[in-house]
DNA sequence: ATAGAGGTTTACGTTAACGTAAATTGCATA
DNA sequence: TATGCAATTTACGTTAACGTAAACCTCTAT
């Protein structure tokens, strides 16, 4: 909004490099309305709006959450909410959230100490084997 | 494996209702092969080993595995891993596995200061509105 | 002028992870 | 003995998130 933007666009083959995907998939997540690139006649172009929402679908695909869920989530962000209803509804959708990705850490969290488990355990064989070790 | 083992058995109703799935996963599990329960004629009977793997099992979908990558980790754990090579490829799975966890504790710490943001807004406004006021 | 690289739409195919229905079985209880 | 509950197998249906193929346009380079 700046008098000066830095308005760099991109075409969808870019974006696709740059976060190694398929445009296939950018089409897609466009036809499920969570994007709505410009156009120059027949073709997308994507200005850096498009690529921090591109950016925040794949994060969220990588936190396990469906399309559906990451279109809700837009919809709540970009949505003024002016009634009560509304705020708290969304107060209560973070905390949903908030709890999965709780849940997510206490997982991750003990799945890495186990990880640390059997690579000790890993090395300490290998060390042996290295030593002539044959039993 | 003590003298008197607390040799708890479960059926595949039980262990559904314990873990709010349903049989019909408990049994797709096994047709993967990521599950081997004992059987008393036809009925299956789950014992303490099969409840955790099924615990393990949903642990690793809530981390965005797939049934195939947990079916490679629990072949992995199993295994009693002899040669330098085997060892080694563990090491590296274990690699693989700890970045992608790397980086959904960043995605995940990243969203929580976004739904803190979010949630401080929405009270603001709420406060705002029950001091009565309307613009 | 033609070839090639990228873009477009339309549409059907594919995989994972079950859901769901049908038909059967065994055990316990009214 | 009949009824009902929980288990079983077999098999077809379903949804999400794309993959893939066909047929087309448009620009640039040779």
């Amino acid at each position: 909004m700046s008098y000066y933007d830095t308005e760099a666009t991109y075409t969808i083959g870019e974006l696709a490099r740059e976060f190694s995907i398929t445009p296939r998939s950018i089409r897609f997540y466009e036809e499920q309305s969570l994007m709505n690139p410009a156009r120059t006649g027949q073709n997308r172009i994507y200005g850096n709006k498009d690529r921090v929402r591109l950016k925040l679908i794949l994060r969220g695909k990588r936190l396990g959450f469906s399309l559906a869920e990451v279109k809700k989530l837009f919809e709540l962000y970009d949505s003024n909410p002016d009634s009560a209803v509304q705020l708290k509804t969304m107060l209560q959708l973070t905390e949903q959230k908030r709890a999965v990705l709780n849940q997510q850490l206490e997982d991750i969290n003990t799945l890495m100490s186990e990880l640390d488990d059997v690579e000790t355990r890993c090395r300490e064989e290998l060390s042996e084997l290295r030593r002539g070790n044959i039993a």
